[in-house]
DNA sequence: CGTGGCCTATTCACTCAGTGAATACTCCTC
DNA sequence: GAGGAGTATTCACTGAGTGAATAGGCCACG
């Protein structure tokens, strides 16, 4: 939950309220993904529930009630485990784009392969001169420094991409024999015998190529 | 859902039950997030209600009853779509360790930061090699370019990682000066005057810095 | 021949994450 | 004194994901 973490941290400055720690979190991590105020309120319900949080007295300063929150020992144990913890690097595929290809490949074409990494080469640097821009009228190194990370993974993508448009050929062989050997594989299925396959076969059509 | 549309591409070769897709895409994405047995009849729910994908007839063939689902012409069409699309490419920012970084310097201190990007590093290192020895002794091109992936994202992060150390400092400066500003602002809070602070300061105790 | 274990196939109950709208109070302005 | 802006929280709902439960048929082994 690493949500919960943030808010921790945050709150390891002094007690907060929901709202300020939500307002906290837009100044502090602007490029993070947007959170929602009733996220906020959420997470520490979960967190206060879990004993890392407590109520710390309500209030109203010209406003509404508000309820302050402040870490336990427990908390601050939390937040200490988290900081201390390197995150597990990448256990599984990460993006989208490897999936699409595959995907492409099996339903489509590889012209439809080549298709989608050529756009989304476009879409890719269209957003990489964004950011380069973004960086050059940055106000603070932390925006650079968010910036810098995108950058370099969108790189990392287009590098990957390159790559990829050249394999498409031989990744299409791959799908394909696969598909083939699923398909000799057939009745196969299941173990047994092709006996009691009842109410199937309403619609064995359209198989083909999806191409637009 | 990025996971509905993989079904829907693993449909297209022809109508599937629930098991068979889940194997599928086992086969077919090894690389790919782990998807439970759960996830696919929920999201395969789901595409039904949305008429992108309809039962075809049931039946057991040595083994329980099981149902059949094949694509509808809408199915079709938003896996062309998608298949057209390019993602967004990262509108906020990916991963955890820039998060980390901050919360780091926000709650503790540089040396917290800079030992736990030493730490990720290492973890990220070790992996590489792992993915690389995968590399080595993969039996496909389609485990290759998976494993480049990441690779090359795991590549991207020590990048930054080695970039922002060198920024730790000029990063915890600002990050105090945003603090001692935000405190300075101290009761201006709300906009209204001091009165009406009722019952907090219970617990205006550890302040300081985290550790561990 | 019967029973225990494994594979097939689906469902269920539950938690977390995320979204958007609703509510309610106060202050400031016109 | 009415309306709008800002503050603060709650609610209802959808989706993603997990782990266990259920249930039938197959095969191996005694």
């Amino acid at each position: 939950m690493s949500t919960g973490h943030v808010l921790l941290g945050l709150l390891s400055r002094g007690p907060q309220h929901g709202y300020d720690l939500k307002r906290a979190h837009d100044s502090r991590l602007p490029a993070g993904k947007p959170l929602a105020f009733g996220q906020v309120y959420a997470t520490l319900g979960r967190l206060q529930r879990d004993g890392l949080v407590t109520e710390t007295g309500a209030g109203k300063a010209g406003g509404p009630e508000r309820t302050f929150y402040d870490l336990t020992d427990a908390g601050r144990a939390a937040l200490a485990e988290w900081l201390h913890t390197p995150e597990p690097p990448a256990p599984h595929l990460g993006g989208t784009m490897f999936v699409k290809v595959v995907v492409a490949l099996l339903a489509a074409d590889r012209q439809t392969a080549v298709d989608y990494l050529a756009r989304q080469r476009e879409a890719h640097m269209a957003r990489m001169r964004e950011l380069t821009r973004d960086k050059e009228s940055a106000a603070s190194l932390g925006e650079v420094a968010a910036a810098d990370y995108t950058i370099a993974h969108l790189d990392a993508d287009l590098r990957w991409m390159q790559q990829t448009v050249a394999r498409v050929d031989a990744l299409a062989g791959e799908i394909a024999e696969d598909a083939t050997a699923a398909d000799e594989a057939g009745g196969d299925e299941t173990g047994g015998d092709e006996t009691g396959e009842d109410e199937i076969a309403e619609d064995q059509t359209t198989h083909g190529e999806i191409t637009r």
